[in-house]
DNA sequence: TCGCACAATGTAAGCGTTTACATTACTAAA
DNA sequence: TTTAGTAATGTAAACGCTTACATTGTGCGA
């Protein structure tokens, strides 16, 4: 048997505005259901008791805790922070908190962090990618849990989801570097294997290549985990091999900055000697020197669009 | 009245396991209190009804959400991004899961996020820095959920708080600085009136000029708001004052990006011509072209911290 | 004046856990 | 074979809200 510490209760607001409980609870959540005295009178009973509604109770009786669960690798990667912080402060304007969970670039773990999220009492949640045990999914459904897919935008794919169409983009800046003349190109991609944005970007310089009389088969490609220096090892592998490639790609911003140092290094002039395009545009690329040349990826707006789907499903109950 | 949704409960678990609810709790929650064979059927039971605990009712029961709230100004910074990280990582290992909210650099509405999150269960909150309306703490406090300052510290302060010294760590640096040389200082700081490690800063280098036989009041300061761009007109600024500086301090690395890219904008040689020191060490230093000399601020470690402080002050109930 | 519609309020039944206390089942010492 | 002591389990109250339904109050047309 639990003691009663001195919180205020509905019932003590009820009782000191001299109304039922009902009365009080309709107060809080239908205003206009209430009659402009007894709000009076309830309001200052309110703040006179210092009462807080008991969150607990709340959600044992609505089902409802209001909170969205995210669950990134990680926050000190920008692309995230920045779409989270984004998605977060959207969240805030239609009266939802926000839970963050990370995986760490593991993505076995996303299952556990999934769980422990909904158990939690998440209403929904916003995930990174596609690629999932449909298991999972199922699980979510049970639960009454919307799940919303964000930084990957795929046509086909069957889930709600809220992105970019990274392999356009990619074709987009592609085609504009082979039509500045460059013949040979390399690219330093991200793990694809666990990253479909990675893939994505891949496959958008092959179909640009494709489309220019250039055959994919010649792409040098180069597969790296993420880190400045990761990227910066790799530059100089791409340059070691000798392919005579004069542009070369970059899956994220944060390999390309290693890519422009070694670059520096190796004493070469970007871009006279060669071409390093990023990807992403975080801070980091237009502080590099020189400035790199990079897609921009719209984080920000991926982030409240996000957040707006997400209110949009709880609110109308499609969850 | 509403309708009973499909979700197993406790009782049903029960049920199916032939055996009181009050068992299975314990099965859940205090495993050893419970036989073997128990504990057998329960689980079986559990995994064959795919029974997940409600929250709302465990929370109501305990009082307790094993959540834990942090308010900082945006997760788009590197710093907060980089410690919040690391704090969620290491309260995941304690059990607790991580509400975030922001102030986009509006202290006015931090009171308002710290409602929220009491509101929405957090057992307790992790605040940035000292300044603060005293009344929110006799909030917390009324409420019972326990407050740890973070990225400050200040030996006086009565509050719980786990930071680092900013104010000696730029003294040390400019201390260094001084040593080499430099006479005529210049520090573009971040506005200190509502940022305490902002002010720790400047008192650093003031700390140091005194100690060595400069004037404090030669120290020629300039306040601008957070931004590369904002440090690149800072640094102009400073320059045009004709005040002879040789070393220019930067409040945070993002001021001292801008300033580097103004110095090379004005054709200064850094660090020949003129001294640019950042505090903070993000990744931006490492990136920035020439390399920034930078103050390393620990935000990793104290993330670590400050999570295992949190998890403690909870389980020993001294929240 | 009567009755009807509708607005305002009250009553009380859940919601699904945890846990104090009661009961029953064991174990082992006498 | 008792019996005291402990381990395992059961019973049921309490946690503080929301909300369906019941009741009362009010204004207005007939």
């Amino acid at each position: 048997m639990r003691v009663k510490n001195g919180t205020p209760t509905l019932h003590d607001v009820a009782f000191a505005a001299n109304v039922s409980t009902a009365t009080v609870s309709r107060c809080l959540n239908f205003p206009d259901k209430v009659s402009a005295a007894t709000r009076q009178k309830v309001s200052a009973a309110i703040n006179e008791l210092g009462y807080l509604p008991n969150f607990g109770a709340k959600v044992m009786a609505t089902n409802r805790t209001n909170t969205i669960g995210a669950i990134i690798p990680t926050m000190e990667n920008a692309i995230f922070a920045r779409g989270l912080q984004a998605f977060q402060e959207e969240l805030l304007l239609h009266g939802f908190t926000l839970l963050v969970a990370s995986t760490s670039y593991r993505p076995e773990i996303e299952q556990e962090q999934i769980r422990a999220l909904v158990a939690r009492g998440a209403d929904a949640l916003l995930l990174i990618g596609h690629e999932r045990d449909p298991e999972i999914y199922r699980f979510l459904e049970n639960q009454g849990v919307a799940a919303l897919t964000a930084w990957a935008y795929n046509s086909q794919a069957e889930r709600p989801s809220v992105g970019f169409d990274n392999r356009a983009a990619m074709r987009e800046m592609a085609v504009k570097v082979i039509e500045m003349g460059h013949r040979k190109l390399a690219l330093i991609s991200a793990q694809r294997s666990t990253n479909d944005r990675a893939q994505a970007r891949h496959f958008g310089i092959l179909d640009a290549m494709a489309e220019n009389g250039l055959d994919p088969n010649d792409l040098y490609m180069l597969e790296t985990t993420y880190g400045i220096e990761e990227g910066a090892q790799a530059f100089k592998q791409v340059m070691a091999a000798n392919t005579g490639a004069t542009a070369v790609f970059c899956g994220n911003d944060v390999l390309a900055v290693g890519a422009l140092r070694s670059a520096r290094e190796l004493n070469l002039n970007v871009p006279n000697d060669v071409s390093i395009i990023g990807f992403d545009d975080i801070e980091l690329a237009q502080v590099a020197y020189p400035a790199l040349t990079t897609v921009h990826v719209p984080h920000r707006e991926m982030g409240v669009f996000a957040a707006q789907a997400l209110a949009n499903l709880i609110k109308e109950g499609i969850a």
